[in-house]
RNA sequence: GCUCCAGUGGAGUAGCGGCCAAACUCACGGCCCUCUCACGGCCGAGCCCCCGGUUCGAAUCCGGGCUGGAGCACCA
């Protein structure tokens, strides 16, 4: 019996059950599992992005799957700035609403956006609560001399102090009293815990380099993420939390200051990194960084970037990105996540409204010729969609025509010119012979079929791909499109047309200020 | 070294004791459709990390390996 007959079987036997059986296939269709201890309208989760630059493909994962449980559960989707170092990891200002804009991008909307550099005097209040209940200690050794004690389970001699002269030691770090790397306040969780990475670790030191943002600027002593982070998902009232495997223990850290609190640690579930098949470029955002400082890369949006701005400019729905995000689903390992899937769901976002246009490219290893026509209607008329028939067509001006040379067919056979006709080769004559508008010659006669365009009419196109820019000349018809609409460039792919008449490329990649126009190429 | 976590076809996910000689999406190969190498349709190849144990029965439970990842920062 196979499935249709058991089911067959089973609506006459038992129709109540079949009809349970349906229901659970229903409900079971989500990609992502279910949240532990989740209640419609109770889920508040938070994305907190390090505002160091605008987002990559790997970041896309955060907002796609908290917006995506946020939409299930009727929740929260809170994005929160973790800009708490204003040295190492200094954020860049142009980075907070650049994300924010990546996030709008991918389709959903925060319900509360924060910055942890606004916060900094509810953290100052927090960590003299946690010293009035014996949760904290100011420390004075060096950082490596701690780190050895660690090593034992040694306790350094600072833990014993005093509360008053904890309070006095942290209120002078607040003022900015010490150098950095002079004090320290540490969270006093288990010295001889088995695990040295929870051993009384740093919830805040001092930072010379001033905040970026004027409104922190003045501010030198800083949380560590484990301690601001905590506070913050406790008081914006987080229920659960996503992150990365490089923050394995942070739950484990933070579960002491939760613990002397009195508060209740929140869900949570952690997974591995993505990695991207496709680019040549690392992804990270400090490699972006330096090789768009270095001008290897033009911009954040460099079709050769695997950054959402690139995927966005190449005309890839933030959707199609969601869509493989949540396809990704919650484990824990390191994940592939191939380009090939984002393309598959985009494809079948565009396929129906991207209207058909002709592109012959002009490669050096696959060069546009030049042939004349010889007899022959004045143009073709394609359609410009063949499931769209209502569509209508486009015209295409014979005479003097560009193929692409791997399409030209043997000396003296033929090839079909879509849209046109069939025709025959005359290599010695650079020519084009029409023969008829048979279709069998296609069909039953193994006549391959080609795309094609005007020699003269054509605008001179430059195709940016993620392998780099191919030029080549766009049918006349495309022309009359406005920037930022798809097409398919038949047997070419998809692309998005991007400027018209474009202005030359300061950096020397990109166009040159001779092309007509500008498309950027977002998959087959 | 110490501590955590994970291992299902090429990629991702599902299955979590018998319905699994394992399902779905993408990719791949072939065929059909087609005036596109798009869309659509059909077919195909290919997977339970290893070894033990529990059990009538294990991809599913237990133990041990192996492999991979992460943390042990005054980074996030």
């Amino acid at each position: 019996m196979d499935a249709a007959e058991r089911r067959e079987r089973l609506a006459e036997l038992a129709p109540d059950r079949l009809e349970e059986l349906e229901a659970d296939e229903e409900t079971d269709d989500h990609a992502l599992p279910d949240l532990p201890n989740a209640e419609d309208g109770e889920v508040v989760m938070r994305a907190a992005p390090n505002p160091n630059g605008p987002w990559h493909m790997g970041h896309a994962r955060m907002p796609s799957v908290i917006g995506t449980y946020a939409e299930r559960y009727d929740g929260e989707f809170i994005c929160r700035f973790d800009d708490t170092d204003p040295e190492t990891k200094r954020p860049d200002l142009d980075a907070y609403d650049a994300i924010l804009e990546d996030i709008e991008y991918l389709g959903f909307e925060p319900d509360l956006v924060l910055k942890a550099s606004d916060r900094m005097e509810t953290y100052y209040e927090h960590a003299r609560d946690l010293i009035d209940l014996g949760g904290a200690y100011t420390c004075s050794c060096p950082a490596a001399e701690f780190s050895e004690l660690k090593a034992n389970a040694e306790a350094c001699p600072h833990r014993g102090k005093d509360v008053e002269t904890i309070h006095e030691e942290f209120a002078a770090m607040v003022a900015g009293e010490y150098d950095p790397g002079e004090m320290v306040l540490r969270v006093k969780t288990d010295i001889e815990h088995k695990n040295p990475a929870l051993r009384d670790w740093v919830a805040f030191r001092l930072i010379d380099t001033p905040h970026p943002r004027e409104e922190a600027a003045e501010y030198r002593c800083w949380p560590m993420l484990d301690f601001q982070s905590g506070v913050d998902d406790h008081l914006t009232g987080v229920t659960h939390i996503i992150r990365g495997i490089d923050l394995q223990d942070s739950a484990k850290r933070q579960r002491f200051v939760y613990d002397y609190f009195d508060w209740e640690y929140p869900e949570v579930l952690h997974w591995g990194h993505v990695q991207l098949d496709e680019y040549n470029v690392k992804i990270s955002t400090s490699t972006i960084k330096e090789l768009i400082e270095a001008g290897e890369l033009t911009g954040w949006d460099d079709p050769r970037a695997p950054t959402i701005r690139s995927l966005r400019r190449r005309g890839i729905r933030g959707q199609a990105i969601v869509d493989a995000m949540v396809e990704l689903g919650m484990s824990t390992s390191d994940v592939d996540l191939a380009m090939s899937s984002v393309y598959a769901n985009n494809r079948e976002l565009i396929d129906d409204e991207a209207n058909r246009y002709f592109l012959v490219r002009d490669r050096a290893d696959d060069p546009a010729v030049e042939l004349d026509v010889a007899g022959g209607p004045d143009a073709g008329h394609p359609p410009l969609h063949p499931d769209h028939e209502d569509r209508g067509t486009r015209t295409v001006p014979a005479g003097t025509v560009l193929l692409e040379a791997s399409d030209l067919p043997a000396d003296g056979d033929r090839v079909w010119l879509k849209g046109y006709g069939c025709v025959r080769y005359d290599a010695d004559g650079e020519t084009l012979e029409y023969l008829d508008d048979d279709i069998t010659a296609v069909r039953e006669e193994g006549v391959s079929v080609v795309h094609w365009v005007p020699a003269e009419e054509s605008l001179e196109t430059l195709l940016r791909t993620v392998d780099g820019d191919v030029a080549g000349h766009a049918e006349p018809a495309v022309a009359d499109l406005a920037v930022d609409e798809m097409i398919q460039f038949e047997r070419v792919g998809f692309v998005r047309l991007d400027a018209f008449d474009p202005e030359p490329a300061p950096s020397g990649y990109g166009p040159t200020g001779e092309e007509d126009l500008v498309t950027y190429y977002a998959h087959p």
